[in-house]
DNA sequence: TTCATTATGTATCGATTGGTATAAAACTCC
DNA sequence: GGAGTTTTATACCAATCGATACATAATGAA
């Protein structure tokens, strides 16, 4: 097997010797370092010794430290908390908050990812203070998503005209980040749903 | 000014070369430090600085970096977050949690403080496992301590008979972590105020 | 004064940090 | 079969990490 360069299209001829590790594996296993260490308790050579690949390959392939948590910040948008954007999709307001909470209780116990979030504890206090603006954004960004979807469902009259998108979309994304630190600290996926249940309880009557 | 020795009754006449050097506001400084940065981020040159004490004085005052961070945590709970245990002296459950509630969203704003919290952001993630553990430790005291405070209101009729104290509790505190999390993120008082009256719907009616 | 004791300031320790220089290895193109 | 190109592995860089050795300063006790 040989792996393509970051960015190279299929259509290109290779040069050179070729790559020989696949990239993506790589980022999921730097995503497990920086997710239970967060960024400054994963070392370089944490991360190499986890990716399976010496220090010049991995500047080689995504330039530096915090370049490589920045690509693996997106990788884990897209992957374990893919959820978040399908969610979104759902067709009722309450069903899709719902499915965030769920879907955040059900990562509680998953044995093949770390607990919590890393968008969370990969650099919620953090010594560079560009990375910790890095992660607030990427947080920000899923509250403005969320209270986008609530707007809607207001003018869709989903929900009723008494109801505040943007202090939902707060409330809902904080009992979020809540569970997230709970989770860190040991709680259950049984733990998470019940608190989830209880959370839900906020949602305006219609 | 002289100041005692730690732990040192003020009966006991002090020895040799007296401190000169407050260690209480030397704790409070290292605590800026260690809420802002991290367990990790904050180097000992940070801290130092910031007590305005060289390294040798903090070793022999303090011990070592992770006894230091003991010592700031034990502080912290006492000072910044007095507010939580005065809390639970309310006459009723429910003024309880709105006082908790609400006194974590008064810590937002405080130009004093750093945003969050200690407990939180101090070491979530954490490369030293036995620093992530204290931490998590102290966060779920603070949980046992308002779950007692609960079941004592379900005994005294303050809460229904089909309320769950422990449910409930753990709700509470999920939400107070989450706006630690959203405060570090740069929420405001006044949105955290709103996110705490979201929350205080989930409350069971009498 | 002299001694014992404790704190302070400087200078430094070995280990680890993020990051590279360099050369050999493995490939495509001509 | 080179020539050119890219990756790999080793070895290393300066800087910083947490932690201390040591000499000096400042006090109480004798």
């Amino acid at each position: 097997m040989v792996y393509l360069p970051i960015g190279m299209k299929s259509e290109t001829a290779a040069r050179g010797r070729p790559r020989a590790f696949d990239p993506d594996a790589a980022l999921d296993r730097a995503m497990h370092v920086f997710w239970a260490k967060g960024y400054e308790g994963a070392s370089l050579s944490n991360l190499t010794r986890a990716m399976r690949i010496n220090r010049p390959s991995l500047y080689a392939a995504f330039g530096n430290k915090q370049q490589l948590f920045g690509k693996v910040l997106d990788r884990y948008m897209d992957g374990p908390v893919a959820y978040f954007g399908k969610a979104l999709a759902a067709p009722k307001a309450r069903d899709a908050v719902k499915e965030i909470f769920f879907g955040t209780a059900r990562m509680a116990d998953d044995p093949r990812i770390p607990t919590g979030c890393l968008m969370v504890q990969g650099a919620l206090a953090c010594g560079d203070t560009s990375v910790r603006k890095e992660v607030a954004e990427r947080r920000a960004a899923a509250e403005v998503a969320l209270r986008r979807r609530l707007q809607r469902a207001k003018r869709e009259g989903d929900l009723p005209q008494s109801a505040n998108p943007a202090e939902l979309a707060r409330y809902v994304m904080t009992v979020v980040r809540g569970m997230a630190v709970q989770s860190a600290g040991g709680a259950s996926r049984d733990q998470l749903r019940r608190v989830a249940q209880v959370a839900l309880r906020a949602w305006p009557k219609r």
